[in-house]
DNA sequence: TCCTATACCGAACATATGTACGGCATATGA
DNA sequence: TCATATGCCGTACATATGTTCGGTATAGGA
């Protein structure tokens, strides 16, 4: 039960024009893209479609064929994606940042409502923890909980550190034995917490 | 220029149709869903939102309308994910794999074209490059080049490793001071070359 | 009060569309 | 050689569909 190369090419086109226009073609409008000269070419290339199962069609509708694989548009976290901003992270403005992360919320098992951003890490305040220079994360606008990785607003600037709790106080400490092991926080800004990094290998 | 209530809700109708199932509802279908009684009542609905600049409509055709902001379906790289296969990563071979990671390829910066697959990181040899334990790792089925970071198949099992190459020899190298540092490589088979890095935090 | 915009109805019409029927040509396997 | 499948054409028809032309009703602003 497999295509020929015209049904192929046809179930090509129809889902192309569905995917990227939002819109399922007519008999004659597959037929005027082939250069058939007969609704009845198109139609008997359906019928034959159907009977293997690729696509199916509703009677008493135009533009009828429905794609039997069609898997709706999957949801998108849209995460705005803002370099080293020294001035803080906009809450909840409609600045469209330059860019944006679109990806699986399942991928970083994130649900779909959380206020999120993302950053791209500058030093290595954080190899300890896995998180090296120029690793992108995205981090979730949330109260940090003891241990949690936070970015936090710093003397202008956003570093990443992790967020500890001892005898009810909390302070910052970095994942590197270079750096400033603790840092006193008397005015602690969270700009969010640590969820999920990714990293691309530079070439 | 703002919508009313109901042509927001007449939108975000046809929004749905188009995005799950492909299809642009008829004039009469939006008609039913709404409880009209006249085609004319959403024609003039649909005159309105085409006068504020959110649909538009080519003459002549069926199912007309066009949604302006209608973005077309991100091109989504479908990666295999596997656990982590003794056996070696099956080649070009049909088989679904369990999971599939879907991911933006702008964001991983892969072409869509190449042949990748992804493990999940067991183990800590690699910690000193800043992968973790548990970590997904994206890899491209890639000739390595001196200083890559390679899964490799090692006694029966996959590992990842860097690649380098001295006197013409390549040879493997964990990151780990703890780990047997050097892994000679009579058999080298590699099984492909890291490119990318997803951690998700653990609550 | 008048004017305008929104929201709806009912009927009618031109055309866009799916589908059925009959026919022709070519390739492939029995 | 016949049967079958694929690929295509022309015509015709019922109906699905977009659109237009009158209407009615309500709410808000000038």
């Amino acid at each position: 039960m497999t295509l020929t190369l015209r049904q192929t090419e046809i179930l090509s086109f129809i889902r192309s024009q569905a995917e990227d226009r939002g819109s399922i073609p007519s008999v004659r409008e597959i037929m005027t893209r082939f250069g058939f000269r007969s609704p009845a070419t198109v139609a008997s290339h359906l019928d034959l479609m159907e009977k293997k199962g690729v696509i199916r069609r509703e009677s008493g509708r135009s533009r009828n064929i429905v794609l039997n694989d069609f898997r709706p548009r999957p949801e998108l976290l849209e995460i705005p994606l803002y370099g080293m901003i020294p001035a803080g992270i906009p809450e909840g403005q409609e600045q469209d940042s330059e860019k944006t992360l679109q990806l699986d919320p399942s991928m970083v098992r994130l649900p779909m409502n959380t206020k999120t951003f993302a950053l791209e890490v500058r030093g290595d305040s954080m190899i300890g923890a896995g998180i090296l220079n120029r690793d992108t994360v995205i981090l979730e606008i949330a109260e940090p909980r003891h241990r949690d990785i936070v970015a936090a607003l710093i003397d202008g600037a956003v570093t990443l550190k992790r967020y500890l709790v001892e005898a009810g106080r909390p302070f910052l400490r970095a994942e590197n034995p270079d750096y400033p092991d603790l840092i006193p926080a008397h005015e602690l800004v969270i700009q969010g917490v640590f969820r999920a990094l990714i990293r691309t290998a530079t070439p």
